[in-house]
DNA sequence: GCCAACGTTGGC
DNA sequence: GCCAACGTTGGC
């Protein structure tokens, strides 16, 4: 079992419309590290879903139901999706700020390397992420 | 709206 | 194959 974080803008597509959706195939990821990410998982791994720019907070908890396939929204071959599912939405919302202030969660890429869209987590990052979001 | 970080592109 | 220029992302 691994687990991951993904980053969306709610704008272009957030947790509330995720919900509505049930499920959804995770397109859009246009940048090598994020898609060796995408590669890398599997059905059932845990995937934690994280605001940008508004909120910037991590508000739920998503589960791989279908493992990468090739993207559907464009015929260049390099670029695959995942479907997702959402499982549960965090009691509270997760913010940055609080994970830049958890000792625990100094090393995780949301932190170190800003940019990236998608990232895996370590299993006691995704637990602790999610224990202060209870 | 600005700017830093960083990945990608293209000229040499 | 290097590196400058450029574009994009995302925090502030």
């Amino acid at each position: 079992m691994n687990y991951f974080l993904v980053k969306s803008e709610p704008f272009k597509y957030s947790w509330q419309q995720f919900l509505k959706d049930k499920q959804t195939f995770w397109d859009g990821v246009r940048n090598y590290q994020a898609r060796n990410n995408l590669k890398d998982m599997k059905k059932g791994d845990l995937v934690l879903f994280y605001h940008s720019n508004e909120g910037k907070e991590v508000v739920g908890i998503a589960k791989v139901v279908k493992e990468s396939y090739q993207d559907p929204t464009t015929t260049d071959e390099r670029w695959v999706v995942v479907d997702l599912a959402p499982v549960e939405t965090l009691k509270k919302p997760v913010t940055l700020e609080t994970i830049k202030e958890d000792e625990q969660l100094q090393e995780i890429a949301l932190v170190r390397q800003g940019r990236l869209s998608v990232m895996p987590l370590k299993r006691e990052e995704f637990d602790r992420i999610v224990a202060l979001g209870s």
